[in-house]
DNA sequence: CATATCGTTCAGTATTGACTAAACGTTCTA
DNA sequence: TAGAACGTTTAGTCAATACTGAACGATATG
């Protein structure tokens, strides 16, 4: 049983999460893997979250796949159990980086669109490709920086 | 009329930008923007687009709001117009940005509701503080440089 | 003053999508 | 071998919400 500032953590998490566009339930649920002593079986994350176990497996299910999560085994024990994966912050916002780059894709497929002569619309779409171009290498560049210090 | 690859471009905006949380109609008019000629009226927008007027009111307005787009007046003619505002990009991430420091003020919340004793749920949770705080200054950092080359 | 033109608002509709409960296949166990 | 314990899948439900059409207020126009 949490105690309910660990709780209001938890749904604040589920909030954040659902901004970025992925479901409540899934921040919930890796909220409470954030803050849970140890691997949690299925059960007891359904039992927490007072949500179906069918949703719990999904969820943890795209939390693993994502690489936010991992299934680990107690021995004795042939149940699921999710923990943290390392480097899960890392790999949420690798995430974030890969809309960055689609976006300087669109732009510059944007640009083949309007054909070549120049144009109001030509300077914002250039405008667009820069930027993403810039975000998309550099944030990666602060990804790999922080790999080096924290890895 | 667009161009069927112009079409497909403002299509590829929707797409993306639905996947950034906001829906497809905003992104399809902030791609119709981005590629038209010059400003353009809210019966404009809503015969290019397929939708109701009242879409485009709600979808544009808030559009203004978030500083993606401004309104615009052309002499002789009392409707609104519609244009991409300045530094559109810019702001946009922005927002992402947002969300990485409130991501940082929930992992400190998070730190106070586990209390002191050392655990695995306190080192994940220190981590997590501290990448969303390097992330967050160095992502702003980021598009100051940015200002600098081209604002 | 009557009419037309705009943008906005709002009730209603439709669609999307996450969650639930039940059934299922699989693997242990007594 | 029967039954229990798991995780998964799926049909169905339900809630959220974006969009539509109509009505409205405001403003211009003749």
């Amino acid at each position: 049983m949490l105690n309910p500032e660990t709780q209001q953590f938890v749904e604040r998490m589920g909030l954040a999460v659902e901004r970025l566009g992925l479901t409540r339930t899934f921040g919930r649920l890796f909220g409470l893997l954030l803050v849970a002593d140890g691997p949690l079986s299925l059960d007891e994350i359904a039992e927490q979250l007072h949500v179906s176990k069918a949703s719990v497996s999904t969820n943890a299910r795209s939390c693993e796949e994502l690489g936010l999560a991992r299934r680990v085994g107690v021995r004795g024990d042939r149940r699921d159990y999710y923990e943290i994966a390392p480097h899960a912050f890392e790999k949420m916002t690798a995430k974030r980086v890969a809309v960055l780059h689609s976006m300087a894709g669109i732009a510059a497929e944007g640009l083949e669109a309007i054909g070549e002569a120049p144009s109001a619309a030509r300077g914002r779409l250039t405008d667009m490709l820069d930027f993403y171009l810039f975000m998309g290498e550099q944030v990666e560049e602060l990804l790999e920086r922080w790999r080096e210090v924290k890895g």
